[in-house]
RNA sequence: GCCCGGGUGGCGGAAUUGGUAGACGCGCUGGACUUAGGAUCCAGUGGCAGAAAUGCUGUGGGGGUUCGAGUCCCCCCUCGGGCACCA
């Protein structure tokens, strides 16, 4: 019933039996309450491509599978589950060139990705399999973007996207190459569109202290650091000369104010046009236009030559009275900090490069303790040529300066942040619509006024508005109860011509009548009802990134079935955190950041109990082509996974992914390697196995030889603490250690077999499960433990100790464990070899190293 | 430019706190079995010298600490990843 009847080791047979038999006997369901001890491990869920799976793929899922299935044989209730992040540009491009829905095309891919990855015989619980697409999951992407919106982290904002004037089109970023769109290689330019924008920055706080109490990898933590970005300073007020109106910076170093010699405002700053002298007008006007027209890469290319123009005005230094010149430059960038600077070449490289090219006075107002200070110097140290601070160290100097500056107001200590708010809207298809309609002012601050409410309940504090053809439009949600908001059917998936989404394109679904005290929606090709309620809407017809179905899934694994709650409260404390999260390093502060903001946020509505998304997470490394390069299609050194299934099956695929080196390394693959595992996969089946397909008759039930014990217990302890550590590869070469001694022991204890079986059944499920079956056990062999570690079977009463002379190994020798220093010093002395190095030299220093090592110095 | 992570046989890679460098696997060489082997088994395999025992040498390069360094410290070369005018 459960084992194959097979004689020899026959894969094709062995691996679809017992994935059956998993399947079937619902070995992997997992139960939301239990005695045990709760493991969830998760992988990054796919986009399912038409591609379908590359051998990077089954990397991690087999790490996180060999964790889960670990934990189900130490006794733990296990969650190890399965979907598809299938919303996403590709599907939609294949439905602009062939008019195939994205859904039909999306269906497609995950039955074939689900086929590619069953045959895996992964551990997962496929009752919990959630797609992004469903309407039932998205229905609460949402719900969260709802959430989001009442209280106040979604607006709307023009920001500068690019436009591709040839194909109509806005494009992401990846898909502009230099400063032409990848497909066609049309010329793009930056173009302002209504975007929904989502205030990240109000979390950036907690974005960052929240990373602290995670086990993630350090570069990642740093990576997503960085990308924060948290800096402290001070905000300083100088007073424009022959003004009352002042200019304020924001500044690292107001310790260095002393050495400011001129100051910086972006081009597009508001000041310019009142700071800027009539003489100066022409040129920052040229300046101004000629930057707008710079791509973004251009202006941050830090090879080329820094510019600017004066405006004419200046500013007054607060803390020595001293008038400086504005310059407008676009070195300074308007959305960080206040969008102006003071500067003071000396100290700082940008602006040191600035005023060498500009002729700019450079004033050193800091002296380094150590001698030939070269400028700029951007590092600590005294205070020179800075009036009453001069001595001072620079640090203290900055303490005492932001006091008084705040004492006299003119400047307050400040803290800013590099992270900008999330631009969450696309201009496409194939994504979640955001739930939204648009109605005029008058009709808002009806809904406002109402007290409750399915529609009212959901409103922001500040209303969300746009400038649309001059008018001025207000944001109303659509009820939670109208979810999930599904997208319309249209005729044609290109985007429209003013660069908005193909839904826009649908007037019947764009233009609705829509009830403000129930939030019913009704095409405006219908009738409008009765009622003061029904108002004029139009829809909102941008949809949401493909990060959003992301942001949340690891919840919706806990109760994916939900229709009242995203998850249940209860479920979600039970499973708590993924204890283990694994997927590539690409992801490192997109997703993974996203995530966190909607988590947090989740967490402070009270939605979840777990204040992180992501407890412990880990990054597999790249496999690489067989020919050291990146896979990809147009290389053609791309693996299928399939493929090789068939010709060496699921657990030699298994294994040896896992035997190619460390889990987090990049590595190469390489298809003639994988005999090996071949190789030792057939040598286990015919140790276990005879040729008419009985156990061999040299395992028998009865005690162990004591070196078989030895070297079995030294498996367990190795074998059990690489796993913990993820030392996989190790674990394998164990494992082969153990059975290449084994093959030659002229009888096996059963029970040598069956602990052997039980580690290896994390790692090559199939065969352990079928050899297990053959030695009499009962399935699943994950039912049945893990073997113990016993140090007595190491057999360590005896102690090898390495004889050395001036540090090089010249013999060895094996003593009982109480043996005396004395003891073992002679007898390394007296070692033929150690005589023969030390023989005619005086003896300066012996060492031992108990246990280990002698080590005799002689000259 | 800045911040990380690497560099060990022909190849992928092993090596607690500094303590036998090269585990395991691939490949290669020789042998056994075989009509045959791209199957299987046995032996060998860092380099140089030697029939062998063995000796010397050896973890990107150079210096240092130490009885002892792949491992620790300093300088440099190189490959990979991330950030990139954030004041």
């Amino acid at each position: 019933m459960s084992k194959t009847d097979c004689k020899t080791y026959e894969f094709s047979k062995i691996e679809p039996n017992w994935q059956l038999f998993w399947e079937e006997n619902k070995t992997f369901h997992a139960v939301d309450s239990d005695d045990k001890p709760k493991y969830y491990a998760l992988d990054m869920f796919p986009y399912p491509s038409g591609a379908g799976l590359h051998i990077g793929h089954p990397e991690g899922y087999t790490a996180s599978d060999i964790l889960a299935r670990y934990k189900k044989a130490n006794g733990y209730n296990v969650l190890h589950p399965m979907g598809w992040d299938a919303f996403g540009l590709p599907a939609e491009q294949y439905a602009v060139k062939t008019g195939t829905h994205p859904a039909i095309t999306t269906k497609t891919n995950v039955e074939n990705f689900r086929r590619q990855i069953q045959r895996f015989g992964f551990s997962i619980d496929w009752e919990r399999e959630i797609n992004t697409t469903d309407p039932g999951y998205f229905r609460w992407t949402q719900w969260i973007f709802l959430q989001l919106f009442k209280h106040g982290l979604a607006f709307v904002d023009e920001r500068p996207v690019w436009w591709c004037p040839e194909l109509r089109a806005v494009l992401a970023n990846e898909e502009v190459v230099d400063g032409k769109s990848e497909v066609g290689n049309h010329p793009v330019e930056r173009r302002n569109l209504r975007q929904f924008v989502l205030r990240i920055t109000a979390y950036a706080d907690k974005l960052l202290k929240g990373l602290d109490g995670l086990d993630w990898p350090d570069s990642t933590k740093r990576q997503q650091t960085a990308w924060i970005g948290r800096s402290e300073g001070a905000e300083v007020n100088f007073a424009i000369d022959g003004t009352d109106q002042h200019l304020t910076v924001y500044t690292t170093r107001p310790d260095t104010l002393f050495g400011a010699t001129y100051m910086v405002v972006a081009p597009e700053h508001p000041v310019v046009s009142s700071i800027t002298t009539p003489g100066q007008k022409d040129a920052v006007q040229e300046y101004i236009r000629k930057s707008a027209l710079k791509s973004d890469l251009d202006r941050t290319d830090l090879a080329k030559e820094k510019t600017g123009v004066p405006t004419g005005g200046h500013c007054i230094n607060p803390v020595n009275g001293e008038k400086i010149p504005v310059w407008v430059a676009d070195y300074v960038l308007v959305g960080y900090g206040t969008g102006a600077i003071m500067a003071v070449p000396a100290h700082d490289d940008r602006d040191f490069e600035f005023a060498t090219e500009f002729d700019i006075p450079i004033r050193q107002v800091i002296e380094s303790p150590e001698e030939d200070t070269e400028l700029p110097f951007t590092a600590v140290g005294n205070m020179v040529n800075s009036g009453e601070y001069t001595g001072m160290a620079s640090d203290e100097c900055k303490r005492q300066i932001i006091e008084k500056l705040e004492a006299t107001r003119q400047g307050k200590a400040a803290v800013n942040f590099k992270l900008r708010d999330w631009i969450f809207s696309r201009q496409r298809y194939w994504g979640e619509p955001i739930p939204i309609v648009w109605v005029s002012k008058a009709d808002y601050d009806k809904a406002a006024a109402q007290g409750c409410g399915p529609v009212r309940d959901m409103m922001p504090d500040n209303p969300v508005t746009t400038d649309k053809e001059g008018e001025t439009l207000y944001a109303l949600p659509l009820p939670v109860s109208s979810l999930p908001h599904k997208l319309p059917e249209v005729e044609n998936y290109q985007p429209s011509g003013t660069g908005e989404s193909p839904l826009a394109t649908i007037p019947d679904w764009l233009n609705i009548h829509f009830n403000l005290a129930t939030g019913e929606a009704l095409s405006q090709a219908e009738a409008k009802p009765d009622g003061d309620d029904w108002v004029s809407a139009i829809r909102e017809t941008n949809t949401m990134p493909q990060w959003a179905g992301s942001c949340w899934y690891h919840l919706r694994y806990l109760d994916p079935k939900n229709a009242d709650a995203l998850v249940d409260i209860e479920k979600e404390n039970y499973w708590g955190s993924p204890d283990f999260y694994i997927g590539g390093a690409e992801h490192a502060v997109l997703h993974l950041l996203y995530a966190r903001f909607w988590h947090i946020f989740l967490h402070d509505i009270g939605a979840v109990t777990t204040p992180e998304p992501y407890q412990r997470l880990f990054h597999q490394g790249l496999i690489l082509g067989e020919d050291g390069e990146k896979m990809s299609k147009s290389r053609g050194n791309v693996v299928n996974p399939d493929e090789i299934i068939d010709e060496y099956g699921a657990d030699a695929l298994r294994l040896y992914e896992m035997f190619l080196g460390p889990l987090d390394a990049v590595k190469p693959w390489s298809t003639k390697n994988i005999q090996g595992i071949s190789r030792y996969l057939r040598k286990l089946w015919n140790l276990v196995v005879d040729e008419e397909g009985k156990l061999q008759s040299n395992i028998q039930d009865g005690p162990e030889s004591p070196e078989n014990a030895k070297l079995l217990h030294e498996t367990i302890r190795k074998v059990t603490g690489d796993i913990e550590t993820l030392g996989f590869n190790t674990a394998v070469s164990q494992l082969m250690i153990l059975l290449n001694h084994l093959q030659k022991s002229e009888s096996i204890a059963l029970s040598t077999v069956q602990d052997y079986l039980k580690l290896l059944a994390p790692l090559a499920p199939h065969i352990a499960e079928e050899l297990w079956a053959r030695t009499g056990g009962g399935p699943s062999i994950l039912d049945n433990g893990w073997p113990t570690f016993d140090e007595s079977k190491l057999g360590a009463a005896q102690i090898k100790v390495i004889y050395q002379v001036n540090g090089k190994m010249r013999g060895e020798g094996t003593f009982p464990e109480d043996t005396a220093k004395e003891e073992i010093l002679a007898t390394a002395k007296a070692h033929e070899r150690v005589q023969s190095f030390i023989e005619g030299k005086t003896i300066r220093k012996e060492i031992y190293v108990p246990g280990k090592i002698v080590n005799i110095v002689a000259n």
